[in-house]
DNA sequence: AATGAATGAGGATTCATTCAT
DNA sequence: TATGAATGAATCCTCATTCAT
């Protein structure tokens, strides 16, 4: 029943104005647009799908002919970012790079997605327990699948002598998401410094510790 | 602030005040107690306040007798939890020792009472948006104090040449602190890591970062 | 207004216009006559809104779904009976007779309606304070209409000569519509003074008061 | 139980300061009078126990000393204006004087004590319905004999042939005495008609009113 | 593909009152 | 004469969800 329609990834990008009383777009698309929204603001249990419908120009009888629950928006939302930041991470980690290069670039790239996605980012770590425990499994999974594939870069690097090895490579992923994961409460879009120059920093700090 | 009584916490441990026989029965304490076990494992927003007084053994009356509201009793969670760690992060920095070994303390200390504390780590982060805006602002600013004196730490290295200065203190800080608070998203208690493992795991990845 | 549905009380008269069939079992219709029962015997704080929906044979969430408060149903049964008694007076007021017999006529007619809706006279001075601020404003700025328009008739009589004019006009209509809407808290429908009676005597005890 | 102390009704005149967070005086004529004035501002029910203590200063424990219930101090209110009322109609009813002077002086001294006693005229007909029956059949025995006192100005004066007759005397001082206390609903103490001007007109009008 | 009336269970909070001290 | 902790029942209101149309 879940994901009723799979919504392009694309639109994950807000190439456009989807803000004000949302009217262009299919329903499902500014449906979750706009749940992800008032999500962000107000958290989930203080969201109700009235004023998520309301939001959305669209009626509850709408809403609930494209998902099962209003948990099914949340999980739609996850869906969405996870899809994006998996892609990009794998793209990145193949590319014929050094691999410290490639660490770096996966680090500004899943910093930039973040911030351009913030209140996704927001929701992430905020909501996850209000999702049924089936989706959340899910969830869990690709993140999981997420991490794996990042600390096989870390493990290259440290297997190939470039990284010191004394430090497990899942600690080292788990400390440096850590950040990524929590820049959403501290991280302010007006502030002096930019996605790419905190994603920078933040590789150089963790390239600086894997230093031999 | 709204309490009817302080209740200090420490008052669980009797300090010497004598006013009402504190003991570890005392309802206020046992309802923060409560409420903080419930809350990390359904949520805030999930667990009602009817399912408080239950566990706690008394009735909705006598919960309001104490606490304002529901969200006061969150409030009491986090200024039981912020308490602890500044007083903890001041005695260790304003130790006489060498500043790496005060992070490396300070990093040791903070992530010990996390896995000690970990139900009120698990509520931190997740719940902060459902403080009334005006108990939001007085964590945060608690939170902040906190953050800056961690930053004066690293200043001081950075200063005296210990520890490289082309990464702004507050980014250190902040990317430190992001994989700390992020521990209670992936830490098992159960598994093969104790605590003052990874705090001297984490300790040892920041003070790396900042060699020259 | 607040309301989900207008629900104007003259769709139970079937005046034509024919969307949904608005039968005299009509829920919000259902709804405010029930609740005019019960805040006339109990008093509006003392009646439950379980008690309403429980008489109306409805339910809560029905309820909810027409009228944004219990107060809004309050407002509705204010604005019903202003509304009725405005018409009656400004057609009265404007028809073609002697002022005083225009005086007369109004009052017999006030009176009559009056006790022809005994519960709503009732409710009506006892429960304005329980109304939201801004509808108060609003059931204050109708009623001082009515005050206006009556008062035109007295000043009509004044400066024609007929009524004496050494009393201000705004104070013969507060001392008389003072004794009207006092009314309901002697008035016995099953005592030997019939409403016309009533009407009649104190149209003749203004225009007494009046005579110059 | 009730009307545990009788509090000299001379207290009613408010004879100094008994605003600001009230410290002295006895506290059970504080608790009345407090309570007068919360119950006039927000009406009985939406007025709590608690708010009123906390206005006189004492805890709810004192309140419960003084009088039974909440409602009790309702009645000690009624009571306060009854028997100042009353006593002050014997008086002037059964002054030497003519009675068209004894009528216009009552009215005149009942409408200078209703707006010297303005609280007290507020609650009076809004909230005599929240009474306990009992009580409220008291209050209504007391209200009643001040009616026929009244009434029976008026059947001398229309014996001796000083006033028509055609017109029932009950009738008349229900007209006047709705007029009467209606009061409390329009008139503005800051407004530019005395309560003796106000009197006067009264009078005038009900004197007027029944010139044969 | 969409409406919107209706449900019914559950939620937080308030409050008059009691009672041991 | 007064305290204040505790009660427990009642209150208003919210909300995700369903379903006939």
């Amino acid at each position: 029943m879940s994901r009723a329609t799979p919504s392009d990834p694309d639109d994950t990008q807000h190439t456009g104005s989807d803000r004000t009383p949302t009217r262009s777009g299919d329903v499902p698309v500014r449906l979750v647009s706009v749940a992800t929204e008032l999500f962000a603001k107000h958290g989930f249990e203080s969201t109700s799908v009235q004023s998520i419908v309301d939001a959305a120009g669209v009626t509850k009888g709408a809403m609930y002919h494209y998902f099962d629950s209003k948990d099914d928006l949340l999980y739609e939302i996850y869906g969405r970012m996870l899809r994006v930041q998996t892609a990009q991470l794998e793209r990145v980690a193949s590319a014929d790079l050094p691999v410290t290069e490639r660490i770096r670039a996966a680090t500004v790239d899943v910093i930039e997605t973040s911030i351009a996605n913030f209140d996704d980012t927001k929701i992430f770590w905020r909501s996850m327990h209000q999702l049924h425990p089936d989706k959340q499994a899910q969830v869990r999974a690709e993140r999981r699948y997420y991490h794996e594939r990042f600390r096989a870069l870390i493990q290259e690097g440290q297997d190939s002598g470039e990284f010191r090895a004394d430090v497990p490579a899942d600690l080292v992923v788990d400390y440096h998401f850590g950040a990524v994961h929590h820049l959403s409460t501290w991280y302010r879009k007006d502030g002096w410094l930019g996605a790419g120059d905190v994603g920078r920093y933040f590789a150089d700090m963790l390239l600086s510790a894997l230093r031999p």
